[in-house]
DNA sequence: CCCATAATTGATACTTAATCTCAATTGGTG
DNA sequence: CACCAATTGAGATTAAGTATCAATTATGGG
């Protein structure tokens, strides 16, 4: 695991450097947790972690790694934006509202279904953004033992 | 139009006024600009317009709205939150990022395709959250204007 | 029609997430 | 290893929204 995190960790720092950015210590430590997250995350998750950081680091930091492409935003249910590792280009979420873990949605061609449809509209489709909540099998299989359990 | 705007302020209070909320002044002021916007809008921009309310009331009112329905959010391409109409319960929207329009996406059956996705993922679909970014009829007709009249 | 009273309002303080400013520090290239 | 642009941190600021609470107002019962 730990091996796993730095790893990740040299990853998103890698990414950085790519386009031009230096590898300072504020950007080793944030990057450093960031993978050694396991759902998405606030920026005052981060902050929790490494309360030596100044705030303005953590969200330029943040920030950097949205645009270099490697962190993406996620979009809750009840309207708040968290982070999350992107772990390809463009995909959705599944995220599952009751333990908060978030898997990408494979296998969905949902692009081009849209833009036809948009194209019924007369509307010329640049983009999309879909997030898509439930419970995940680990969660559902829980529920269905802690039934049991209650018989 | 006029009248048009007024209907629709009138249909907002209705709303609340089934589930019980009075009808106030405030809500009058705030009911008769929301229906007068022709975009999606911001609380500061109901807020620009009647500057005599309270921040709170207005923010207060919008709420009661997208709880009631009437009004729901809609996500922009870079994350900011809007207010906007909703003309029916649930449904997308086609955001022009050119104009700032937005027309409700109908006769799009991605539910069936997601539930059938989500599920080979193990995973038990509750909802979704789907934005569709992209230029709308009358921007991409006025951009070809442009460019004849640039020539 | 009026009044009691519960809902609503407005002022203001607070919160949260993020950005800005600017002087001090630091990474890495020559 | 020195230089200088990039980066940082402290702290002020902004934006969007919530909380508190005393003053005001809508409305249904008498």
């Amino acid at each position: 695991m730990r091996k796993r995190v730095n790893a990740l960790a040299e990853q998103l720092l890698d990414s950085l450097e790519e386009k031009g950015y230096r590898s300072t210590s504020p950007r080793r430590a944030v990057a450093q947790v960031i993978a050694s997250q396991d759902k998405h995350f606030t920026a005052e998750d981060i902050r929790e972690q490494l309360p030596s950081l100044g705030r303005a680091t953590i969200f330029r930091s943040l920030k950097l790694l949205v645009d270099t492409g490697v962190l993406c935003r996620v979009l809750l249910e009840d309207g708040d934006l968290h982070y999350q590792l992107s772990h390809q280009g463009h995909h959705h979420h599944l995220l599952c509202a009751e333990c908060g873990s978030s898997q990408d949605l494979l296998g969905c061609d949902i692009e081009e279904l849209l833009k036809q449809t948009s194209a019924r509209h007369g509307f010329e489709l640049s983009g999309h953004w879909l997030e898509v909540y439930g419970r995940c099998r680990t969660c559902s299989e829980s529920d269905a033992q802690t039934e049991l359990a209650v018989i």
